[in-house]
DNA sequence: AATATTTTGCAACAAAGTTGCATTTGTGTA
DNA sequence: TACACAAATGCAACTTTGTTGCAAAATATT
C-alpha cells in the first residue's frame, strides 16, 4: 500500500477505511484521471457502487479530488496535488482529454491562463479542457 | 416563428419538421444554453423525450448546436454562431456558468487564449468554462 | 474492552439514456 | 395535387446511472 494513503486520510480528518484506501490507492497508481464508472469496473464486487458515489463526493469535499467537467456526461476525478483543503481547491491547471483512448491528463505544469471577462462577472473557478490525441495514441 | 429557423435547417439538409422548429425556436429566444432537461421541461408533452435526444444529437453533428462541458454531469447545448459545419465547429469562445441562477452563458466575444502543451499531445479542442456569480446574480 | 460515532451494503427507488420497430410526417417527382 | 420513397417520431421495453433511508458492520474514542 501507498505509504500517503493514511496519511492523507488523517489529515482530512476521515476515519480510515477498506474503500477509502482501496479507492486512494487507485488513484496513486493510475496518474490519469478517473470515472465513477472507471472505479466500478475496476474494483469489481470488492465495495458498492452506493460506497463509490459517497466516497468520490467526500474526497472532492475534502480536498483530496477534483473534478474535470466533460462533455460526454461523465465527470473525471483526479487527486490533487497542491495543498487544497476542504472546501478550497486550487487545481487551476489545464486537462487535456484523449479521444482516441479516452485518457483523460492533468497538466500540473501549464497554467490556466487569466481571462478578461466582461464586467459584472465574478470568476470563483476556472476549468480548461483541452481535447485531442495524447502522447501515447500518435 | 423566428425568420431564421427554417433557413437554418434546410441549409443542414434537415427536413423541417415540428419538433426541431420548436427546439431550435427555443435556443433562439433564450439567449442561454440549455441542458437535456431545460429542454424537456419547457416543451412538456409536446414531444417524447427520445426526440429530444436525437435532435439534440443531430444538432451538434450539423453545426447548429454546440457542446458545453459541465462537471455536474449535465451538458449544455447553445447555438452556434460563427460557420460551424457538419464536423467542424468553430467555437472557440469562453462559456460561463453561473453558481446561483444555473445559468449557461456563451461569451461570444472573450476568445480561448492560446496554451502552450507539452510536446506530443495533439490538441483539437480547446474548451474554457468559467463559474461564478453572473451579472443578474450579484 | 466497552461505547459512541461513522461508514457501509442493501433494497428500493428515481432519473437519465438507449434501441428496435411500427406509424406518421415530410420531400421530391410524376 | 397525388404518389412513392425516405426520414423522423412515438412508444415500449430496457439498461445504466444516481439517490435515499436504514440496519448492520467497521472504526474511533474512552
Ligand atoms: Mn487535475
Ligand atoms: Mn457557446
Ligand atoms: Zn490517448
Ligand atoms: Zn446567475
Amino acid at each position: 500500500m501507498h505509504p500517503r494513503i493514511i496519511d492523507t486520510l488523517k489529515r482530512s480528518q476521515l476515519s480510515v477505511t477498506d474503500s477509502r484506501k482501496k479507492i486512494l490507492e487507485l488513484f496513486l497508481q493510475r496518474k490519469a484521471a478517473l470515472a465513477h464508472a472507471d472505479i466500478e469496473q475496476h474494483s469489481g464486487d470488492e465495495f458498492d457502487r452506493v460506497t463509490i458515489y459517497r466516497t468520490l463526493q467526500t474526497f472532492v469535499e475534502k480536498g483530496i479530488l477534483h473534478t474535470i467537467p466533460s462533455a460526454d456526461n461523465s465527470v473525471r476525478y483526479a487527486l490533487c496535488k497542491d495543498a487544497c483543503t476542504e472546501g478550497h481547491h486550487h487545481d487551476n491547471h489545464v486537462h487535456f482529454m484523449c479521444d482516441v483512448c479516452g485518457t483523460t491528463y492533468c497538466l500540473d505544469h501549464v497554467t490556466v491562463p487569466a481571462v478578461q471577462l466582461p464586467a459584472g462577472y465574478q470568476v470563483h473557478q476556472l476549468d480548461l479542457v483541452a481535447s485531442g490525441t495524447c502522447i501515447k495514441c500518435q
